[in-house]
DNA sequence: ATAATTTTTGGGAACGTTCCCAAAAAACTA
DNA sequence: TAGTTTTTTGGGAACGTTCCCAAAAATTAT
């Protein structure tokens, strides 16, 4: 491996010049010693070594990724979008998986900062989120929690889609429409709480009394789709349509529907929420809300890297969601 | 930001001292100079910079994993099997995608390079294996391609798991099997040509005459599956069972007999290859060959790991495969 | 042609480690 | 106790950049 020096003694000018050229800062440089050094660089094949570029500049052009886990379809496309967007920037993209366990967030923190990266990519947990108070590093946060945090976050406005997918669900006719919320408050951070907010907002502007039987609580899986399945399946006057907590839930309901012979759409329809790539694949197809999981990637890319080069200061953004028209809602009008 | 020069001066002793102790070599350090150390640099959270550590003894403990697309579940297993070991083993991880575009390879290796990663983790394309020439760095071949280059390769025996997907459809009163390879020779690697022998040995161990009409060549994908579908519920004499290229061939061929009302498996038998996510989910639940992909990452992982610190010379590892037997095969003995 | 100004170049220090070598301190030997 | 060996410590150089400042060269003005 070649250094600076080697190039320097073969263009026949100062380890200074070289730096300037080959650190794109050739302000100064005159057309002919750039040619020079640009030749003599690429005829030795040298390749510049970032680390001791990086330890005097203070810059890794470097950015962490936390997350959960890149199993999960979601964080893999935020990864994606995150990577895509870094690497047109000149950046490079570590990543790590906490699967939500503390130990991790502070593992990997630390090693944020014994690796000098510019910048943190995290969706964090509940209490993670105090330990980034002790990091000074642009920061930006990934989903929708922690909305009153001072860094920048980006997420979707899943609120809005809910909304909207309610909306299309009275359009074709539906009046009795279940609603999913977990037992637990929050589920990674979105707030169901605000889900029957907008839920009941719905009901009122429709004036259709709200029908305690049709909030169901269930587990954010599968079972608790094939739960949910059951308890419908129970019922005096069920539901004509179910706006699912999330599409593990809706894809449950389904598989256990087609069992009890309700069927979908006709007996019931279905709504998800996520837009997990099996859904466009099973059968029917699901009709589910869409979060831009690649544009929440590279959108909070984006971010942090305006807030490395101070071009930006910290802000929330929530990207609007896509209602996934297919084949699992049902026009009970006619 | 402190540095050792802080920690030694708090501690009372010189920088070398600190180096020992904190480098973690800290043999001939006395024991209370070294507990002064420690007390010192937890006393001021003092954090290593590992650009200097990393400048100065030419090890970056970090790893860069080149692959097609994170965003395909096949390679977040394969890379969060790494990111485990690699974590373990006081490594960071480098992601990048390259979407099998060649000049995304040229990029990503001259990165290396300037990172000044201890190694590389790649899937190559078959041109991108040539560039690796030029690069003196550990590399882990991923995937099954590329058997006689002179690089580890870590990938999983597919063939023996096309075997045992075969004899396992005769021991349930197959004979009537269908087979199907892509249009092109090798897809992402995989020699199909070697499939088609090991169909070939099963025909004739078991005395069966080969029908060419049984094998099929189709796109590698659910539209390929669809086609696959209709092909069958045209013949004369289908297969009653198909070993299906891969689960998105599967897929789309359970999809499309729906349509066509060919019961699976009553009247077709289906096995496919990988265990993608949505197998054991959709309806009726494919019985498939799955592919240690975690495993692959781990493998991969502890190779590099071996072949950077000198513990081991280039292998190839081929991991088993397992036939995970769901619904999607009928016995049809009786 | 000389002075003043601007442009271009080079040398040294610094970033924070680790490593080498020598010096100091401690432990042992006779 | 003095000499010898072993253990422990410290100082300086080095890794390959970038940045600061001054010097040299080129350009312009007088």
């Amino acid at each position: 491996m070649y250094s600076i020096l080697d190039v320097a003694k073969l263009a026949n000018v100062s380890k200074s010049t070289v730096s300037r050229v080959l650190s794109g800062n050739s302000y100064g440089v005159s057309d002919k010693t750039k040619a020079k050094v640009e030749k003599a660089a690429k005829e030795l094949g040298y390749v510049k070594n970032s680390l001791a570029s990086s330890l005097r500049t203070n810059k890794t052009k470097t950015i962490i990724l936390i997350i959960p886990d890149i199993t999960n379809n979601f964080w893999a496309e935020v990864a994606r979008g995150a990577q895509d967007y870094l690497e047109k920037k000149g950046y490079s993209l570590i990543l790590v998986n906490t699967d939500w366990e503390e130990h991790k967030y502070s593992k990997y923190l630390e090693l944020a900062l014994t690796k000098g990266v510019d910048g943190i990519l995290i969706n964090t947990s509940s209490s993670s989120i105090n330990q980034l108070k002790n990091i000074d590093l642009p920061i930006v946060l990934l989903g929708n929690a922690y909305l009153h945090s001072p860094y920048a976050r980006v997420g979707s406005n899943t609120l809005e889609g809910i909304n909207e997918a309610l909306e299309y669900l009275y359009k074709n006719g539906h009046k009795k429409i279940g609603i999913v919320a977990s037992h637990t408050d929050t589920v990674q951070g979105h707030n169901l709480e605000n889900r029957l907010t907008i839920y009941h907002d719905f009901l009122e502007r429709h004036n259709i009394d709200f029908n305690e039987d049709y909030y169901f609580s269930v587990d954010y899986s599968m079972e608790g789709g094939n739960e949910l399945a059951k308890i419908i399946s129970t019922m005096e006057n069920p539901p004509t349509a179910i706006l699912a907590g999330n599409d593990l839930i809706a894809i449950g309901l389904i598989n256990e529907c087609r069992k009890l012979n309700i069927d979908i759409p006709k007996d019931l329809s279905i709504i998800g929420v996520d837009d997990i790539p099996i859904s466009s694949i099973i059968y029917p197809r699901l009709t589910t809300i869409a979060k831009p999981k690649r544009k929440i990637g590279e959108k909070a890319a984006e971010v942090i890297i305006n807030v490395i080069e101070g071009n930006e200061t910290n802000r929330n953004y929530k990207l609007p969601v896509n209602l996934e028209i297919r084949d699992t809602v049902e026009n009970i009008t006619k």
